[in-house]
DNA sequence: TGATGATAGTTTAGTATTAAACTAATTAAA
DNA sequence: TTTAATTAGTTTAATACTAAACTATCATCA
């Protein structure tokens, strides 16, 4: 059996990713937002809290303060105290918030989508099932 | 058939390539590179003139300048202008430089290969083939 | 030729990111 | 309790990144 080049299967996943992002990239923008900051908006409801947030998304605490900042500034999230443990924060979308994070994704699985679109609905499955299993 | 979800596929495939690059850094760091650096180096012998780094890397040409700089200087490539276009840069990699990629690749292997494991042979072979019609 | 537009690579200057240190609140142990 | 250790989130300070502008060379076409 041939043995599998994981560099090469690495590096062709980072570059889809890569140019995934750059092609979305101006149309987030057009919305307000970076790509990272989309990348908390769709997690909040999942991970109201930014330790959290920075857990899930692989990304340092201070990366997070600051989007939350921003997305906050920009009315597509507010925070509340969590009174049960008064060191953390709350973080809540708002309706424009969810609006322009349901754009967002829409825009991102589009310009996936197109690349997914080659293969056949059987094989999205299949790459859906095997990426599962890795993470 | 159930739809299949784009973002879900997305954000399962970033989150690995991130968690794995973050898992690799340190090692990658002991052989005095960063991983961008690394990237670089491993596209050097096909692709040796910076712009063409850029565009196969989905980086700017700014970086590329400031990777080349330093791998340079560290040892690990050298240049000549390329006497048939004065513009050009022609990169090639030293032997330590052939080394130190060699090294790092296998870092990066063993870091996503061990993740990969949790797939059967079969399953990677899939993947690769999936990954290779998305690229 | 020589003027115009394109391309290779660099520099500059401003933004983005993050490691390290910090404040404040909580928890656990003495 | 009070002390020490932990955790949440922020700030600071330094580095990394990249858009825009630049220099030099090349290509095309009048």
């Amino acid at each position: 059996m041939p043995k599998i080049d994981v560099g090469r299967i690495w590096s062709l996943n980072y570059r889809l990713l890569t140019s995934v992002i750059i092609d979305v990239a101006p149309g987030i923008a057009e919305l307000g937002l970076e790509i990272k900051e989309l990348f908390v908006l769709a997690e909040v409801d999942a991970h109201p809290h930014p330790a959290e947030l920075a857990g899930v998304l692989c990304m340092p605490k201070p990366s997070v303060t600051m989007y939350v900042k921003r997305l906050e500034a920009a009315g597509f999230l507010r925070r509340e105290i969590d009174s049960a443990d008064l060191r953390r924060h709350r973080l809540i979308l708002t309706p424009e918030g969810r609006k322009t994070m349901a754009r967002g994704l829409a825009l991102l699985s589009k310009a996936f989508g197109s690349r997914l679109a080659r293969l056949k609905p059987a094989q999205q499955s299949e790459l859906a099932a095997l990426l599962e299993k890795l993470s």
